[in-house]
RNA sequence: GGGAGCAUAGCUCAGCUGGGAGAGCAUCUGCCUUACAAGCAGAGGGUCAUAGGUUCGAGCCCUAUUGUUCCCACCA
């Protein structure tokens, strides 16, 4: 019963069915057996205002085909999806969006905004997942969850209250980093340090007393207005004595110190430093040190507060001009320097920080981070590369206490209430009618949110319910690999482990994988204002979805940024299409769907070869997979589906299948569909939807390939002898085809091959493949032959003649059997150096030495062939 | 200033616990051989950045150097 299937490969045909079929199986659904082995991924949320991106397409990839792998393994695997409210970069857009419209959002206040923002989630909440469902990914939609979802807003909520009643949250003023454009505070892994080119102005500071001045340098002379102290070092001999002096501060004129403190380093600049404890970090902890007064001197949009009417409602930079000017004028500025430095900026908007002081809520950060460090020292969880531990490691043991606070309206808002009777706080999961302290009624909310990652922290157990200790919490929890890029670590990975390990006194995941960046063919980030990012959905569209996961698995290895390379999804695209066509190979000499059983007895020594070959494959892959090493896995499949199957096995088949002998026939059908199909099942993580089309229309057995078995090594199937028999058919095949090849004679022309050799029983099985592949006409096989003038080919088994007289040019063969010649004795040498090395003897494994003697055995029959030809020919 | 990665064919990259260097693309030569020209059969192309070291044996391990990319660190 032969089955047509069109002569390319359509995905737009396939892919969209398919997934449907999955879903209407409810194969993604994961049913908490108890009896079964669990896998768990919990899948890094994507933002719901972002649309899916080159580095999704990769992210996603890897952990689907994790995910299919064990699926199939049997485990009871659940891929938990879902979005992250991404705070920030929302409520930027919505406020964007507002602007056009001419609204601000004091205009349409706190309610009316969560309204707008919840409408905006509704429109492009679902965008970014139906793109994920493009790509074929197996999460497990039913339990789709979002940061700000009731659920996971009950763990954060629980999860505040735990830290803050342990005193692991507190309320404080501290220097923080703030956006003057999202006007909001932002925690330190969200500031990103850019080199840019500025000034340095040499300022001079004159004694109150009249006895001269201080000569110190800035880089930002708008503080000079809160400056509240100059400092130098009390080691410094220049200045010592003048430790306790007062200045005055130029424009302002008020009086400050001159202080010593350790920090400032006596060899830069002229060691002396005007201290602005409002507005520069490690100023402020000179402040501290010394009970300095702290004068903010910037309004919440970066502009001149009204105590300085002179520049009051200035932009920073507009005041940093006028400031400098005013210096100028009054003799202040000395000169003024080139120089390059490292200036904040926010991650999401890209604006320049303004460090400021200013009261906001903080995790602490060391008791948490130590049990964190910890459990990845003792193994508990692992990194894939494991150098990525250094980065985490770094991290917590440096880490700062962490401000989460945000004053933005779309997120969790701080369950905290503020009493204005007796001025306490109150912290409560559910709204409170009183004051914990005072009971006075008088309370108020606080009007800020939390950090968006505060709730990505809880993610790997928010999702399955906790606090509720429901069954997928208990079941799929702790969470198996997480598949995540290097650049989260710090803002993601290292919070869910410490919110993890306080929480739910387990590591959230025994495993972290992490991949590099998509990069652009130049090796650029991809980025919007470069426009060079890829859309996947359109490279989807044009090769399939199947084309672009392999392109992204294969030669990816963890950790290292790979660059997208269109040629390669168009080659990933051919490779599809190969699998195809060998599929319709094998349909078309198909007769049923029934699937005919292997019978090991009725085996043709090419079955066995691929028999063999397929068998170790299996256990290759599942090795490699166990280990991450998904690039290599798939490659392995690439060459075992292209090189071996197609190119040899498909080939040599066709001699059966073309044949009368239908009992033979019949062997070659079951073994193609069973290589064939199990090999279909090893590609499925990577590339589903194609193997899984092309399953269904195979014999099989089962509803979908998705949920079929994984293929097991199997030791009946290892046929180690006859893979090397059939090995040195194809040696000769290789020869032959090399040698016409040189010749430039066409396929068309046929001729006899004679083949010498100790090994005539294997060569005799091979004739029919020599016939057909290697353009034979008719093979004889014996001990040795009278072919004077027939090409001679020496392989490592056997001599091969080939009678074209007319075609030979004999001078040149014997040219050529010299070259053979001497790259034989080279081998020689190669062999012999080795076996003669006594060290190697003693310490190399005894089956490395014994693989050095057969080679060498190999190598001295060759030569001896090749002299009996040379000799041949010479004797003519 | 500290840390990390990378340096392998013309290009983009693999190379698992050290055992005779690989793929894709590109180039060249033949082929429409009834699964596939998005294909088939061949060919050329590499001092594995440099210099030392460990080892019987190094692309792989160690040290130094050079180039390059990234992360962290805010000497004002």
């Amino acid at each position: 019963m032969a089955k047509e299937l069109a002569k390319q490969y359509d995905p737009k045909e396939v892919e969209d069915r398919i997934y449907k079929q999955w879903l209407d199986g409810k194969y993604f659904h994961a049913k908490c057996e108890k009896d079964k082995k669990t896998f768990t991924i919990v899948i890094p949320p994507p933002n719901i205002t972002g649309q899916l991106h080159m580095g999704h397409a990769l992210d996603n990839t890897l952990q689907d085909i994790l995910i299919r792998f064990k699926r199939m393994q049997g485990y009871d695997t659940l891929w938990v999806p879902g979005t992250d409210h991404a705070s920030i970069a929302t409520e930027a857009k919505i406020v964007e969006k507002m602007k056009s419209e001419g609204v601000t959002k004091e205009d349409v206040g706190r309610e009316g905004f969560l309204e707008r923002a919840w409408a905006w989630k509704k429109q492009y909440g679902g965008r970014i997942i139906e793109q994920l469902k493009k790509l074929g990914s197996s999460c497990d939609w039913d339990r789709e969850r979002f940061t700000l979802d009731e659920g996971c807003s009950d763990a954060v909520k629980e999860v505040f209250v735990r830290l803050y009643n342990k005193g692991l949250i507190y309320r404080g003023e501290r220097i923080i980093n703030w956006c003057p454009h999202c006007k909001t505070s932002i925690s330190d892994a969200e500031v990103e340090y850019e080199e840019q080119a500025g000034h340095f102005w040499h300022l001079r500071y004159p004694f109150a007393d009249g006895s001269g001045y201080l000569q110190l340098a800035t880089t930002r002379p708008e503080t000079l207005l809160g400056d509240t102290a100059v400092a130098v070092n009390p080691s410094d001999e220049r200045y010592k004595h003048l430790v306790g002096k007062t200045l005055i501060l130029p424009l302002v004129h008020r009086e400050i110190p001159v202080v010593a403190d350790d920090y400032v380093e006596p060899d830069f600049g002229t060691g002396v430093v005007k201290i602005t404890p409002a507005h520069d970090p490690n100023d402020f902890e000179v402040g501290l040190r010394h009970n300095l007064e702290v004068i903010n001197v910037l309004t919440d949009d970066a502009r001149i507060v009204e105590d300085y009417p002179k520049y009051a409602g200035m932009d920073r930079y507009e005041a940093r001009k006028a400031i400098v000017a005013d210096l100028e004028s009054e003799g202040v500025l000395v000169k003024v320097e080139d120089y390059t430095h490292n200036v904040g900026t926010c991650y999401r908007c890209g604006s320049t920080v303004e460090p400021k002081v200013s009261k906001q809520w903080f995790v602490k950060m060391k008791p948490l981070a130590a049990p964190a460090i910890e459990a990845v020292k003792k193994g508990d969880t692992k990194f894939i590369p494991q150098r990525f531990e250094k980065v985490y490691f770094h991290w917590l043991e440096n880490i700062r206490d962490w401000c989460i606070s945000r004053q933005l309206w779309w997120g969790h808002r701080i369950p905290a209430w503020y009493c204005a009777d007796c001025g306490e706080i109150t912290v409560s999961k559910t709204e409170p009618h009183e004051c914990a302290h005072c009971h006075g009624k008088n309370i108020e909310q606080d009007g800020d949110t939390l950090d968006t990652w505060f709730s990505s922290a809880l993610w790997p157990f928010s999702t399955l319910g906790w606090p509720e200790e429901t069954e997928d919490f208990k079941h799929y929890y702790p969470t198996n690999t997480l598949v995540t890029g290097y650049d989260i670590i710090p803002f993601w990975v290292m919070r869910m482990m410490f919110s993890g390990l306080e929480q739910t006194g387990e590591v959230p995941f025994d495993t972290v994988l992490i991949h590099g960046l998509v990069r652009d063919p130049q090796g650029r980030k991809m980025s919007k204002s470069l426009g060079n990012g890829v859309d996947p959905l359109e490279v989807i569209a044009e090769y399939g979805a199947d084309a672009l996961r392999f392109s992204l698995a294969i030669g990816n290895s963890p950790g290292n940024d790979m660059r997208y390379i269109p040629e390669r999804v168009e080659s990933s695209r051919n490779f599809a299409n190969k699998i195809w066509n060998a599929a319709r190979f094998i349909l078309m000499n198909l007769e049923s769907d029934e699937i005919i059983p292997l019978d090991i007895s009725a085996l043709a020594l090419e079955d066995k070869w691929i028999l063999s070959k397929y068998n170790k494959l299996i256990s290759e892959v599942t090795d490699n997979l166990d280990k991450y090493e998904l690039g290599i896995a798939v490659q392995k499949l690439y060459d075992f589906i292209w090189d071996i199957f197609c190119d040899w096995y498909i080939e040599i088949c066709k001699s059966r299948l073309n044949g009368d002998d239908e009992a033979a026939k019949n062997t070659a059908r079951s073994v193609l569909v069973y290589v064939f199909t199990g090999t279909l099942a090893l590609l499925h993580p990577f590339m589903p939807f194609i193997t899984e089309e092309i399953w269904q229309s195979m014999p099989h057995s089962g509803d979908a390939l998705m949920v079929a078995a994984w293929p097991e090594f199997g030791k009946e199937l290892e046929f180690t002898k006859e893979e090397s028999e059939f090995e040195k058919i194809m040696a000769v095949i290789k020869a032959i085809r090399n040698r016409r090849a040189e010749m430039n004679v066409p396929p068309s022309r046929k001729a006899k091959v004679q083949i010498a050799s100790a090994d005539k029983e294997t060569f005799a099985m091979g004739t029919a493949y020599i016939c057909r592949l290697g353009y034979a006409s008719a093979v004889e096989i014996g001990d040795k032959f009278e072919s004077e003038g027939a090409v001679r080919i020496i392989t490592d088994a056997a001599a091969v003649y080939m009678p074209m007289n007319e075609l030979v040019d004999f001078a040149a063969e014997l040219e050529r059997l010299n070259k053979d010649l001497k790259k034989a004795l080279a081998d020689k040498e190669f062999f012999e150096k080795k076996l003669n090395n006594p060290g190697f003897l003693a310490k190399a494994p005894a089956n490395l030495v014994e693989q050095q003697k057969e080679g060498l055995q190999k190598v001295l029959e060759k030569i001896k062939m090749i002299e009996q030809g040379i000799a041949d020919i010479e004797k003519m």
